[in-house]
DNA sequence: TTGTGTGAACTTGTTCACAGCA
DNA sequence: TGCTGTGAACAAGTTCACACAA
């Protein structure tokens, strides 16, 4: 156990790992699909599947938020989707801005996964006047001007920018100015931020020039078992995508 | 990883942690940068704080890819760059395909960054005929019949999947099928995936309830210093980026 | 019997602090 | 002197394996 003292279930679970939290939402998404098709009950080794990671992590990570489940049983869907969205802060309602509404911000403003769990788009916003007034996913946008006013207004904490990685760091100054404190960003740009604000990136490019190291040993490696042809040996049923690291390495110290 | 076996193969001493990897990309944008504005050389100092990430950290990491520094001086910035991209493998051409034009896809394929990297998008797939030669981005969207045909003609190994989560897993089937390797998923699903092929995925409802988590704990916690008022201590120059941070997500198969 | 919950072992990642080279 | 390169300490995350509740 991490911290020495052992922590109680039930309320406030202090120290919930990061990696466990992160974990989270995957949960709650094969949760809620269970919900849909009124399963009652999970087992780890079910849900774990589901969630594409493996059973003795799930279990493990759900003991952090305490003991939901029964043994010899599994869990109660119901009841761990509410756990689980209260620990995520779910249960009440996000107003969300996206700053930058170019291609990629309209996609943003139109994914439908957005509204359906605790966020709301309180508001889309951009620089150029031309775009003021035009109705993107049925929401006006409005000028980069009134963002104070409407982030004040509705209370916005969280911030997500879109915009070209030029204009970021300006427009993540005056999102934190005006009292958001979480940002998401999809600029491909460092943010710099004071203590207390949280900022999290998504960064296409780096997620290609990662599977592209990826890609390029497993070229190198034209000696191993059956590689060469992918084609060949499909095997649609690997299941367990959880775990993070391929690629174990060697490391000879 | 999934199955018990440590799939090791005879590669050399190559053992870059996937942690460093995932850096790796972050380092190059920032040496790109000086690189553009002529410098020459930089210390670990200096290019940790352009990259978001501690001097001692960005030490040890170049420290896996060998010792491309010179002590009491920094790095040289060309040859750094060089070394960088050359580990990545992006010194060679990667043609991708996007499947799922529609406001992400679309996206996708407007991104700068894609083409500026060693990164070719070869084909815009979409399952919609009213879209087949229809031009995004300046490439004409082909139908899905075409998928096999487009992976095969291109040599095609990385794919990008942006359709709506129902139709993730048989697009993933197909690729993978047709001799793809490295998935770049977008959609909100878990893909499974034989051994061999990588997945990475983009989730933007993750992301946000992520950082729902951390907002509501600091709501809970308005004992602590200088609270509610986050437009007071600005201090612009909090550097580390990735406090929690990266949480990649890296989903071999 | 079944499957959760969890100490304990293990693996991976981060930070420290300093030896040693330019 | 200044800054890299790295062993060693530390911290976080994952997996094992089994006691124990239902």
């Amino acid at each position: 156990m991490a911290t020495g003292r052992t922590h109680r279930p039930a309320t406030r679970s202090r120290g919930i790992p990061e990696a466990t939290v992160a974990r989270l939402p995957l949960y709650l998404r094969a949760l809620t699909a269970l919900s849909e098709r009124s399963v009652p009950t999970v087992s780890s080794e079910e849900l774990a599947a589901a969630a594409g990671v493996n059973s003795a992590k799930l279990r493990k990570d759900f003991s952090y938020l305490g003991s939901y489940g029964t043994r010899g049983v599994g869990y109660d869907v119901e009841y761990l989707v509410y756990q689980i969205s209260r620990e995520l802060g779910l249960t009440q309602d996000w107003p969300v801005v996206i700053v930058g509404i170019g291609n990629l911000g309209a996609a943003l403003a139109n994914y439908g996964g957005f509204a359906s769990r605790g966020f709301r788009v309180a508001a889309l916003i951009d620089a150029d006047p031309a775009m003021a007034g035009k109705p993107v996913a049925g929401i006006p946008v409005q000028h980069t001007d009134e963002l104070e006013k409407i982030i004040q207004d509705n209370g916005v904490s969280i911030g997500v920018i879109a915009t070209p990685a030029g204009a970021a760091q300006q427009v993540c100054d005056r999102l934190v100015a005006a009292g958001v404190t979480s940002i998401l960003n999809f600029a491909p740009t460092v943010l710099s931020v004071p203590d207390g604000v949280d900022v999290r990136k998504v960064d296409l490019s780096i997620e290609l020039q990662i599977l592209a190291f990826h890609e390029q040993r497993k070229a190198g490696e034209e000696a191993g078992a059956a590689a060469a042809h992918p084609a060949a040996a499909t095997r649609p049923d690997a299941a367990d995508q959880g775990p993070d690291g391929d690629v174990p390495a060697v490391m000879p110290a």
